[in-house]
Parts: structure tokens; sequence; C-alpha cells
DNA sequence: AAATATACCTTGACAATCTATGTATTTCGT
DNA sequence: ACGAAATACATAGATTGTCAAGGTATATTT
């Protein structure tokens, strides 16, 4: 199906986009971030996202920094989301719509939405 | 993500098993409903199809049967949803809404709902 | 007569995700 | 004080769903 490519390739990147426009955030805390808002629904696995955000990145649609945590030797890889990133994020978001919307026509309606 | 899987696996299923519920269709017939239904957003590929098919088929969840079309050497293969069919469809159907639900939670609410 | 639509099917390639693995630091419980 | 669990980054190989392409055949439209 063709939509479902597109929404397919971007439904975590989606997550992802969608997280950092509020602010920027390091990896593990986007898991958790997720995870909380998600209420547990979404379980991001580290070996999913990493790859994302470093092709995010490469995309230019993200941008990140290391900042060492204060009296610590850890540090964190804080990402940001770009101008070319919130464009990405609303073309993303519509799709998310379209196809969401097509799904629920299919299946005759959200749940038991007037005939 | 966890439940991810479930759905990506699930998608296309879903929407089979959704306008099987109605009533028996062969597959042509089906990709032709799903693209009306959805207003074109779904343009499913036979090569998607036909292998989920006989996997449903396999798997308990749908039966068929070919008819010979009236006055014609042509045969269609129909296929009817199982009452296991059916149990699957609830499921997914809730495993789709529990995704829906999260995928908007994160994005903050549908589209632009109250901050 | 040729092109398009209908109708079934399979195979090989690709892309997204997961599991597993690796390293290192920090915190919590006992 | 010690071990387990959590925090925090990362990559590699396996798995899985989907697609493009190819194949066969009938029916309809131009």
């Amino acid at each position: 199906m063709k939509i479902r490519k597109e929404l397919a390739k971007g439904s975590t990147p989606l997550l992802v986009l969608g997280v950092l426009a509020r602010g920027e955030m390091y990896g593990y805390q986007i898991i958790k971030t997720v995870e909380l808002e998600s209420r547990q629904v979404f379980q991001m696995n580290e070996g999913t996202l990493y790859p994302i955000l470093h092709a995010l990145e490469m995309e230019g649609l993200l941008t990140s920094r290391w900042v060492q945590v204060e009296g610590s030797a850890r540090k964190r890889k804080y990402y940001q989301i770009t101008e070319k990133g919130r464009k990405e994020l609303a073309d993303e978001r519509a799709a998310w719509d379209t196809y969401q919307t097509a799904v629920n026509r299919v299946l005759g309606g959200v749940q038991n939405a007037a005939t």
C-alpha cells in the first residue's frame, strides 16, 4: 500500500520529532518520555531509536550537542529539532491524520461512529 | 516498539478482516473496496494481499471457495471470515485503537487539541 | 487488433524494527 | 561494601512486512 510505506517509515520518527518539537532532549529521555506519555503503550527500543536519531540528524532535521552532567563523568547527547525538522513534522503529522482517517473509514468509522 | 510490531504485522490484515467481516469477497474486490473506502489512500498491492489471504486462511481466520462466473470462463476465489477470524478482528481493532490513542497522546492530542 | 481492466499467483529485493551485544557510569538495596 | 538495576551511549545481525516485477489467463473497451 502506497501511503503505508510513508507511514511505516515515518511512524517512529514522527514520535521522535513530536517530542523534540517541545524542546531539546537526549536519547534515553526520549524513550522514557514516549513511554510515559503513551502510557506504556510504546516501549521504544534503543536499537530502534539511536539509528533514527542519527538518520534524522544526517537529514538535517535535528542537531545535537554533548552536555556534561554537572559533577559527574556522564555525558548526554541532546537533540534539537531544526526548522526543516518542524516542516517534516508537519508533513508527517498530516500523513498520520490521513492514514488514521483512512483506516477508520475502512473499519467502518471510529469504533462506532454514526453510520 | 512493542505494540508497533503487532500493529505493523496486523495493519493490512486488519483492513482485510475488516472488510470481510461484512460478507464474503474475492481478492481483487477486496483491493478495490479498500481503495474506494479509504478514498484512494490505500492502494493495496496484489503482491501484498494474496500472501496475506493465504496466511490468514492457514491460520484458520478465513475460509475460501472458488466460484465460476456465470456465462464465463473466469473463476473467482471468495473468502469468508471465520469465528476465529472475528475474534482476531476484535483484538486487532482494539490494538489499533490503543495504538491510535497512544500516538495522538504523544503528539499532543489530535491535530491541535487544547494545549 | 491492441490496450486496458479483471483475476489469480510467486519470487527476489528492500526497508523498518528487534534482539543481542558492547561499553561505561550512577544509584539503590541489602 | 557489593551486586543489581537503572542510566546512557552505540552497532550488527536476524527477522519481518511490503513492494516491484514477473507470470498466466480472461474480458472489455477503443
